[in-house]
DNA sequence: TTGAAAGCGGTACCAA
DNA sequence: TTGGTACCGCTTTCAA
C-alpha cells in the first residue's frame, strides 16, 4: 500500500506539502506541484478516504435508505421505478460533488431504517437521505448521537425535518382540464386504494377540474379500482369489476383516467376484450409515465409523469447546499399527451 | 463524538476491552461486557469504521459499478431492470454478510468504470462486482495498485476474472422445446439483434430445438425485429415490418417467440390491430420474464426468466467467500408457462 | 511557500 | 481474562 509518506519521500517533500498538492488548497509551487503528481502517478498512489474521514471528520460519503432494490422485485403495484428514478437524480447531483452514495435497502421492511441509520452513522456519512417508497408520511427513528443532517425525498418526517414531495394535485388538474378542454365531458376515474396520499390529491383535483368547468360530478364514475395487496389475481379481478360498472353506465364515457400506467396497460387490454377501440370509441390516460409501458403500449399512453428524477435531485441539493432552516418543496411533474386521448369535436 | 475512549472510561475498563466487546472476538468476563455494553448504551456510542477501516484495513464496504440506476430513465430497450435485479441478489448475500453497498453508476457511459473505480479503490472496499448492463465482454481498466477481488456479474471480462453470467442457451431451448411439445410446429422467433451474446446463444438454441425434433427451418420465421438504438418510431416501425412479414407467411405461424417482454408487449397491439386474438390464433412468448409486463398483460405472458436476482447472489457469494482461483459460473433460468400460449390438438 | 509534530478513533501485538 | 502502547494514513496547528 503506497501511503502519501512513500510519495512525499519520493518527491523529496513533506507530507504536508503531498496532502496540499491532493486537496489543492494551500499554496504550492509550480516545480513542486508537478514533482509531487508524478510521483503519485509513478507510485500508483491512492488516497485512503478512511484516514482522510478520521482525521478531518468528512466521509464524502451520502447515506441513501430505500427500497429502491428491493421493491423492483417484490412489490408490483409500486414496482420500485420511483425510487430507481428519484436515486437517479440524487446522483446526478452527487456526481457533481465528488460524493458517493452509500446505499442501504429497507428490504420493503419500513422497521429496517433504524438498523439502516446506525449502519450510515458509524460509516460517519456528511448526510441521508431517506427515500419513502410512495408520497407518504414516514416515521423516522429518533435521532441518533451522531446525526447527520437528514432529507426525506418522496415524502415527509416531520415539521423539523426537510423533506420533497410530488405535486400530485396538479398533475392531475392539468390532465383533466387538458381532457375537458379536449370535449370530454363524462370521464371516468379509476382510483388506486384511498389510503394513498396521492389518491387524495388527485381526487380533489379531478374534482376541482369538474367544478370548474361547470360540469357536475357522477359518482358512478368515479371507482377504486385497485387495491393494497400483492395478490395479482384479486387486483385484476377489482379492476375487471371497475370496468364492468363503467361500461354499465349511459351514456359511456368517453374517456377514461387510470391510476397509473399499469393499470392503463390491464385497461387496454379489458376495453378490447370488450370489443372497443381505442381512442376512437374510448380515450384512456395513465399517470406515472413509466415509458416502459406509456411509449410501448399500442397507441401510446397520455400519462402524467411523476417529476422522481427532479425529487431526487431537489433532495441532494437540500442536503448539499446548507439552507437556512427546515424546507419542504412541492415538485410539480407534465402531462405527455399522446395517441391513447382523441380530440372530441 | 462519543468514542470508544469514553466508553472504556465510563465502564472503568481498557480500550481494547471494549474493542473485544464491540468485536465479539477475545475472551471477556460476563460481568465486564454487561458494563461495557451498558456504558455503550448510556453514552450513545456509534463506532467510527473510518477508525477501524485505518487500522484493519477492512472497510466493511463491497464496491459496486453498474448502470441500474442512469439505464432505467435512459435505456428503454433494457430498461435497467436487469441491473436492479442483479443488485438485489447482491443485497440479498450482503445483508448477511453485515456489509454495505459502496454504490457507483457510470451514468451509461462505459468509459466511466475506471473512474468510478478509483473512487471505490480511495474508500479501500473489501471487494468489486461488475455489473455488466447486459451479457457481454466488459473492457476492465488494468488492475490499480489497490486492487481488491474484482467479479464481473452479467458479463465476463479475461481468463484472470471471475465472473456469472446467465444461460440465455438453456432458456430458449426449454422454451421451443416446450412449444414443440404443446403442437406448434410453425414458431416464429422475433430476435434482438445479432450484437448481443444473448441473440447468439438463443438462435442456436431455437435451431437446435427445431433440430432436435426433426422440424425444418423457416428462414421466413427468424427475424431481427429490433434495433440499439434510441428512437423508440424507429423500433416499432421495424417491429410493424416485422409482423407484417410473418403474417404474410403461409401457413401463418401457431406461435411467436419475442426477444422480450416489451418486444411481446407491443406485438399483443399489432395482432389485435389485424384482429387476431391471443393465443387461440396465434400463441406468444416472451423473455426476461419482466413481471410489470408479464403478469399484467391480458392473457398473462409466457416467458423465460433471467435468473437475475441470482446472479448477483452467485457474484456476491463468489466475491466474498473466498474460492480457490478464478471461476466463471452460468446460471440457468426457468420458463413461466401461462395463459398467451395455448396448445395445439 | 514549506515543514514538524500531534492526533483523529480504533485494532494488533505483546505482556501481565 | 485484561491492559499498555504503538501505529494505521491522513489533516490540522503552529512555526519557520
Amino acid at each position: 500500500m503506497v501511503t502519501l509518506y512513500d510519495v512525499a519521500k519520493s518527491a523529496g517533500v513533506s507530507p504536508k506539502t503531498v496532502s496540499r498538492v491532493l486537496n489543492g488548497d494551500g499554496p504550492v509551487g509550480k516545480a513542486t506541484r508537478d514533482s509531487v503528481e508524478a510521483a503519485m502517478q509513478a507510485l500508483g498512489y491512492v488516497p485512503s478516504s478512511a484516514a482522510r474521514a478520521l482525521r478531518s471528520a468528512k466521509s464524502g460519503l451520502i447515506g441513501v435508505v430505500s427500497g429502491a432494490i428491493s421493491y423492483t422485485d417484490d412489490n408490483p403495484l409500486l414496482a420500485g421505478l420511483p425510487e430507481i428514478y428519484i436515486l437517479r437524480g440524487i446522483q446526478d447531483v452527487l456526481d457533481e460533488k465528488r460524493l458517493t452514495v452509500l446505499l442501504t435497502d429497507t428490504g420493503g421492511r419500513a422497521d429496517a431504517a433504524p438498523g439502516l441509520l446506525n449502519t450510515l452513522a458509524r460509516h460517519r456519512v456528511d448526510g441521508t437521505i431517506y427515500v419513502a417508497p410512495f408520497h407518504q408520511q414516514v416515521a423516522l427513528p429518533p435521532p441518533t448521537a451522531v446525526s447527520a443532517p437528514l432529507v426525506v425525498a418522496n415524502g415527509f418526517a416531520d415539521d423539523a425535518t426537510s423533506a420533497v414531495v410530488p405535486d400530485d394535485y396538479t398533475g392531475q388538474r392539468v390532465l383533466v382540464d387538458g381532457l375537458i378542454a379536449r370535449g370530454h365531458r363524462r370521464i371516468a376515474y379509476l382510483q388506486l386504494p384511498h389510503a394513498l396520499l396521492a389518491t387524495q390529491h388527485r381526487t380533489r383535483a379531478y374534482e376541482d377540474a369538474h367544478r370548474a368547468a361547470g360540469l357536475p360530478l357522477d359518482p358512478g364514475l368515479m371507482i377504486v379500482a385497485d387495491r393494497v395487496d400483492d395478490d395479482a389475481e384479486a387486483r385484476t379481478a377489482t379492476l375487471q369489476h371497475a370496468i364492468a360498472a363503467l361500461l354499465a353506465t349511459s351514456p359511456l364515457p368517453t374517456a377514461i383516467c387510470c391510476g397509473n400506467d399499469r393499470m392503463a396497460l390491464a385497461v387496454y387490454g379489458m376495453l378490447r376484450a370488450r370489443g372497443l377501440r381505442i381512442p376512437d370509441d374510448i380515450s384512456v390516460a395513465g399517470y406515472d409515465d413509466y415509458r416502459l409501458i406509456s411509449e410501448t403500449l399500442y397507441p401510446a399512453l397520455t400519462t402524467v409523469a411523476l417529476p422522481y428524477r427532479e425529487i431526487g435531485r431537489q433532495a441532494a441539493r437540500l442536503l448539499t447546499e446548507p439552507q437556512s432552516g427546515t424546507r419542504r418543496i412541492t415538485v410539480p411533474g407534465p402531462v405527455h399527451w399522446r395517441d391513447s386521448v382523441t380530440t372530441i369535436t
